[in-house]
DNA sequence: CTGAAAGCGCTTACAG
DNA sequence: CTGAAAGCGCTTACAG
């Protein structure tokens, strides 16, 4: 159970083949008799073989490691990340190397090439918002590896994306609250710039103006994605006349901070406002009331990007890659109720 | 700037020298003359080399790469111990492999035999809750890999071990809440059997018998870590004619859980109750109020895990390595104010 | 203090 | 379908 190191001559002398069969037989390339492939096999079972990393990039063009790196404050997303991304590299017998950088840093170009030429990467993933950054892109392609951006604002054809539609799932939350009667609606954007900002005010306004409810610009409110935004954003609007009877953040850490200012507002929750958060990140459910929210995919998009990074690396000149887009669902809790009198 | 793949052999032949003296200079071995170490460094800063990863672990007993693994539910602290590892690893010229593994799997004994094998790691760093798992530790010591525990719960001389005393922490927070002027306070313990939730329950106890009050039995209630175990065990205890004027929970995520009992309970934080919780992990500033907590240097933790192990792998024969222990600080925040009528 | 040789465990051409 | 040879970029003994 517990053994050290064998090698493939091992495996060779045990399966009474070459070197260069048994390295066919763990390859899994194809023009091995089943006979021969069958007794590899066995070998490699009966001395618990796996071969080692580090020859493999030593000699080949193929490191069989990948790279993930970071820059993200948000924890849960991260952590979500990773998971996804480990267990997809793990299936696919590849080792994955992590490096969070500093998107600040000057010399963020000269980290990441440094990683790409030390570890010998295969290929990288690129989460946001280190896939919106030119020169981390340009880098890739001039070193002509592969990558695959997560949720990137931007849709150019660099690279391959995997992403959610966040329009769709905007809209979609926004009807939910128009379901449960709420007529005067809240919105608070998420960092400007983002196309994930775009998008999900987008998707508000297309679900508002479909039920032809208006939405006066005071009602929207911009925010950064940061508890902080939402909390001064959401103090400045809940102490007016005039107030939504729910309010939609573009995430949950947000959706937290407007729990905050209903309370120093006096206003309690959901009963005076309802309000909806975007992720289903681990905020979610530990303010009270637990935030209904937009759960979207984290894991799945990483494992996704694994999973396509690793079928361009592996591919022939005639492979065709492609995108990938996520489904999101809504997650009820108790942060949103029908509004009264309905 | 962006240069692509030099070798030592580049090195050697711009320096003038052999390769193995331009080995010598990389791995900052002592018997080089200045002359020719100056030369070499030059070459090295020329042509950007920075040595390849993979064919130093092919062929040496170093590879110049730790691994840490996990399994731990809290997101906030794994980023945290994440990034500590990462930058620590990367000052000191080595390269950290990450895996997510988990406790309660079959395969964990062989999961992690294969990524000692297969990476060739130099040694381990074990976070909680894997640092207390003895066929782990076992594994590691007959593989003869150095490994350093973080936060263990049993304090064996197993490895190095990082830690934080917990004990005073503990104290310290029952003390500050004491000054408050409470008396009637309520501690809600971590999960059963660890040495984390004892020392910090023992904390809480020496606190109050220093200041003289009384402790009821029904004021301890049990927790795991959790957010529901507190929201659970605090609705128990609020809604009895006696209660606590403040609690004392031994994480954050549990504090959160004590706030939502205090809202369904109908009392107010920190106006009829003051909470405190422990880690001053992201929960603690995105719940209202913002939590007051004992800051635990998770990221320092994990920097100095990776800076003993690999001081330990570096080392010859008569190195002494020695245990780590960090200290902590309260943060002040909303969660807990003067008792009324002080 | 410096160097020429052998080898780490694999993979990549090249033959048969 | 299978194998003997050369080599990846480095390090480890061994000499001088």
């Amino acid at each position: 159970m517990v053994q050290s190191k064998s090698t493939l001559s091992d495996i060779a002398k045990l399966a009474k083949v070459s070197i260069k069969t048994a390295s066919r037989v763990v390859r899994k390339e194809s023009k091995v008799s089943p006979k021969t492939r069958a007794a590899v096999e066995d070998a490699i079972k009966i001395l618990n073989y796996r071969p080692s990393v580090a020859p493999r990039a030593a000699v080949g063009s193929k490191s069989y490691v990948i790279g993930l790196v970071f820059d993200n404050p948000n924890a849960s997303y991260i952590v979500e990340l990773l998971q996804g991304a480990l267990e997809q590299a793990r299936k696919d017998g590849y080792h994955l190397i992590v490096e969070p950088v500093n998107l600040s840093s000057p010399s963020i170009i000269e980290d990441i090439n440094n990683l790409l030429i030390q570890s010998n990467l295969d290929g990288m993933i690129l989460p946001p918002p280190l896939c919106d950054e030119p020169s981390i892109l340009k880098t890739l392609i001039s070193a002509g590896k592969p990558f695959v951006r997560i949720s990137p604002s931007i849709s150019d054809e660099l690279g391959l994306r995997v992403e959610i539609n966040d329009h769709d799932a905007a809209k979609n939350m926004t009807n939910k609250l128009i379901t449960l009667g709420h007529k005067s609606i809240g919105f608070v954007t998420g960092r400007k710039g983002t196309a994930t900002t775009r998008r999900r005010l987008a998707g508000f306004y297309a679900a508002m103006k479909d039920a032809r409810l208006a939405v006066p610009n005071e009602f929207v409110l911009e925010g950064n994605f940061e508890y902080k935004s939402a909390l001064i954003a959401g103090e400045q609007l809940l102490n007016q006349e005039k107030r939504p009877t729910a309010i939609f953040a573009s995430n949950d850490e947000m959706a937290a901070g407007l729990i905050a200012a209903a309370h120093k507002a006096g206003l309690s929750v959901p009963g005076d406002l309802s309000i909806a958060g975007f992720d289903d990140s681990m905020v979610a459910t530990v303010v009270w009331p637990q935030l209904t929210t937009v759960r979207q995919p984290i894991k799945d998009m990483a494992a996704t990007a694994v999973r396509i990074l690793i079928e361009q690396c592996r591919a022939e000149k005639d492979y065709n890659p492609s995108n990938e887009l996520l489904s999101t669902e809504i997650i009820t809790r108790g942060s949103t109720a029908a509004k009264e009198g309905n």
